[in-house]
RNA sequence: GCGCCUCUAGCUCAACGGUAGAGCAGCGGGCUUUUAACCCGUUGGUUCAGGGUUCGAAACCCUGGGGGCGCACCA
C-alpha cells in the first residue's frame, strides 16, 4: 500500500511537472500577494444572489461575477435539456495511476484496445479545433484525454468543447500513446460529474497567496502538487505510529478531550461550558493523566493519538490546536521511551518519505543513527564554561542569567532559570535530533527523580531543527511524591503563575492503587510532518491552521 | 501585545508622484497529435478601507483591517 503510493506520488510528478518551475518549489512562506479575499467579497459570497447585486447585474463583462454566471448558465442549459449536471454516482474502472502502471511503456503513436473508465478534474484543455487535449487529476495521478470530434460525434463533441477548467469528468476509452509519447485516454464518451461554477487559480502558478491557501485549503490542495504531497507525507507518518505501535503491542485508546482540570502539561487552557451538568470545563492541554490512569489500570501498553489544544501564541511552530502521539509503557524506563522514539521516526521517515537521511539547515544526517544525548545542566555548563545545576542557590543562577540575557520571574527557582538559560544559549544549536536529559525537578512535576541526582528528573526532550519534537521520562509512581509535587505546582499557580498546574485528586487516587514502573513519551505529530516534509511552518502541515475569521 | 514587511483584475505579477498594464483564466474567431498548445481579436479594476499631503496618489503620510516574518508567549 504504502510503496505504490510513493510510486503514484513518482508518475504524478513526472506527469504533472516535466519542468520545475521555482515557483512550484516553495509552498513555504511566500512573500508579498493578495488574494482575492477583501477584493472580492461581494462576488465572493458562495452562490446565491449578492446582497449588492453584483453578481446579478452583470452577466456579461468578465469579471469573477460573470464568469460565475456564465458556468451557472451551462448547469441551466443542461438540465433544460434533461441532462444531469451534478449526477449521483460514476463507476471507475482505474485510478489514473493504475492506467499509467499498466500502460506507462507503451510506444509513442501507439493505440491499444484496452478499455478504461476514470474520473477526474479537468486540470489544463488545449482545443486544436476537431481535436481537444485535457488534463484531468485525480488522487493518485493526471493523464491526458485524446479527444477526437469523429470519435465522440458532433453532438458531444459540443460539450466537450463546453467543459470548463475546474469541472470533474467521467471518461470512458481507450489506452493509447500521442505521436509525441504523451500516455492518453482516446476519449469515446465524456461525461460532466460536477460543473465548476468558480474558476480554478492560475493553472501555472497555482496559488501562492498564503492568505487564500490556508483559507482556501482546497483551491490549494487542487492547485498545488507540494500541498497534497506535505498531507500524504503528514498521513504515512502518523500511519507508520499507529503501525509500530500495533506491532510493538500498543493498545490505541481515546480519552476525554473535556477535562475538569487542565492538567499534565503548562499551558493555559482554553475554556469552555457544560450546559445540563453547569459545569466549567477545560479542553485538555496534554493526554498524560488519562493514559496513566490506564497504566493503573493494568493495560501495560497505551497510546493515543489525539488533538489537544493550547491557549497560546500563534507562530510557524504553534498552532493553538495541534496533534499530539502520547504513549505509556509499563515496567520500562526512560531509557526504552529514548529507543522508541528513534524507532517511531525512523520508521515513519522510511514510510512517508522513503529514506532516513534528512537534510535540516544544510546539514545531512542520518535518522537510523543514534541520536546524540546532551544533559541540559552540561549543555548549559558548557556554553558557560562553567558548572551550572539546580543544587546551586537561586541568586548565583540569577546571577548568571542576568549576565547571559535569559529572562526570568522572582518566583522561579534555579531550575526553572536553567532551562530559561538553556533555550536562550543553546537551544538555537540544535540541528539533528537530540535527546536533551536531566531536566531540573522543578520543571517535571509528573517525572521520577533521577536515580543518581535528586535535582534533576529522568527525562528527556526531543530536539530538531531548534525545535520541540518531544518530550519523555520514567513516570513518577509514588503517590505521595507526586502529591508533594502537585502542591507545589499549585502553590506556584496561586503565586501567579497561571500555567501551573493543581493538584488532580482523582489522579492521586489512581496512583495510590499502585503504577508499575512506567515510561512516556509524547511527540508532536505536528512537528513530525514538518521535518520529514521538509516544511518551516506548522501551517504547513495543518489543513486548517487557525486563523482570523474572513468577513464574508 | 511589540517591531519590520506586505495587500493592484478570478489567479500570478508590472506600473521614476503624471492616461492603471501584462501573462494565464474568460469571451469571439481559426486550427485533428497538443504539452503552461499556438495564432488573431476582445471583456474585465472602489489599486484592502478611511482620512491627509499634492496641480496630480496604486505609490508619500496618518489611522484602521487582513496576512507574513521576527520578538514576547509557548515547562
Amino acid at each position: 500500500m504504502r510503496p505504490s503510493a510513493r510510486r503514484e506520488r513518482a508518475g504524478f510528478d513526472t506527469a504533472a511537472q516535466p519542468t520545475d518551475a521555482p515557483e512550484r518549489k516553495g509552498v513555504g512562506p511566500t512573500p508579498g500577494g493578495y488574494g482575492l479575499m477583501s477584493v472580492s467579497d461581494a462576488s465572493d459570497t458562495p452562490d446565491a444572489p449578492d446582497p449588492d447585486g453584483r453578481d446579478g447585474d452583470q452577466p456579461t463583462g468578465s469579471g469573477l461575477a460573470a464568469e460565475k454566471v456564465r458556468r451557472q448558465a451551462r448547469v441551466d442549459e443542461l438540465r433544460a435539456r434533461g441532462d444531469q449536471p451534478y449526477p449521483y454516482r460514476f463507476d471507475r474502472s482505474h485510478t489514473l495511476a493504475e492506467v499509467r502502471a499498466a500502460h506507462g511503456d507503451i510506444e509513442a503513436g501507439t493505440e491499444t484496445d484496452a478499455e478504461v473508465t476514470v474520473a477526474g478534474r479537468v486540470m489544463l484543455k488545449r482545443d486544436t479545433g476537431k481535436l481537444v487535449f485535457a488534463t484531468i487529476q485525480d488522487r493518485s495521478d493526471r493523464i491526458q484525454l485524446f479527444i477526437s470530434k469523429a470519435v465522440v460525434g458532433d453532438d458531444g463533441f459540443v460539450d466537450v468543447k463546453e467543459l470548463d477548467i475546474g469541472d470533474w469528468v467521467g471518461v470512458h476509452g481507450t489506452v493509447m500513446a500521442t505521436r509525441a509519447g504523451e500516455l492518453s485516454v482516446k476519449a469515446d464518451r465524456v461525461e460532466l460529474l460536477s460543473k465548476a461554477i468558480r474558476p480554478l487559480p492560475d493553472k501555472w502558478h497555482g496559488l501562492t497567496d498564503t492568505d487564500t491557501r490556508f483559507r482556501q485549503r482546497y483551491a490549494d490542495l487542487i492547485v498545488n502538487d507540494e500541498a497534497r504531497r506535505v498531507f500524504e507525507i503528514r498521513h504515512e507518518a502518523i500511519a507508520s505510529f499507529r503501525r509500530t505501535l500495533h506491532d510493538e503491542g500498543f493498545i490505541e485508546v481515546e480519552t476525554p478531550v473535556l477535562h475538569v482540570e487542565a492538567g499534565g502539561a503548562h499551558a493555559r487552557p482554553f475554556d469552555t461550558h457544560h450546559n445540563a451538568l453547569d459545569l466549567p470545563l477545560y479542553l485538555r492541554i496534554a493526554l498524560e493523566l488519562h493514559l496513566k490512569r490506564l497504566i493503573v489500570g493494568g493495560m501495560e501498553r497505551v497510546y493515543e493519538i489525539g488533538r489537544v489544544f493550547r491557549n497560546e501564541g500563534i507562530s510557524t511552530r504553534h498552532n493553538p490546536e495541534f496533534t499530539m502521539m502520547e504513549l505509556y509503557q509499563a515496567f520500562v524506563d526512560w531509557q526504552e521511551m529514548m529507543a522508541i522514539s528513534e524507532r517511531l521516526i525512523t520508521q515513519a521517515a522510511r514510510d512517508a518519505i522513503g529514506t532516513t537521511v534528512i537534510t535540516v539547515r544544510g546539514h545531512e544526517f542520518d535518522l537510523a543513527e543514534p541520536w546524540p544525548r546532551i544533559s541540559m545542566c552540561g549543555a548549559v555548563s558548557a556554553a558557560l564554561d562553567r558548572t551550572v545545576h539546580p543544587s546551586q542557590p537561586v541568586d548565583d543562577v540569577r546571577a548568571i542569567a542576568d549576565r547571559h540575557g535569559a529572562k526570568y520571574e522572582a518566583s522561579w527557582g534555579s531550575g526553572r532559570i536553567i532551562e530559561a538559560l538553556f533555550e536562550e544559549l543553546c537551544e538555537a544549536d540544535i540541528v539533528r535530533p537530540t535527546f536533551v536529559t536531566g531536566h531540573p525537578v522543578e520543571i517535571s512535576p509528573l517525572a521520577r527523580v533521577d536515580r543518581d541526582d535528586p535535582h534533576v528528573t529522568e527525562r528527556f526532550e526531543i530536539f530538531c531543527d531548534s525545535r520541540e519534537l518531544g518530550n519523555g521520562y520514567s513516570e513518577l509512581n509514588d503517590p505521595v511524591e507526586q502529591r508533594a509535587r502537585f502542591d507545589e505546582e499549585q502553590a506556584a499557580k496561586e503565586a501567579g503563575d497561571a500555567e501551573r498546574g493543581t493538584v488532580d485528586e482523582d489522579y492521586l487516587r489512581a496512583l495510590e492503587y499502585g503504577m508499575p514502573p512506567t515510561g512516556g513519551l509524547g511527540i508532536g505529530m505536528d512537528r513530525v510532518a514538518m521535518l520529514l516534509a521538509g516544511v518551516d511552518s506548522i501551517r504547513e502541515v495543518v489543513l486548517f491552521p487557525t486563523l482570523r475569521p474572513e468577513q464574508f
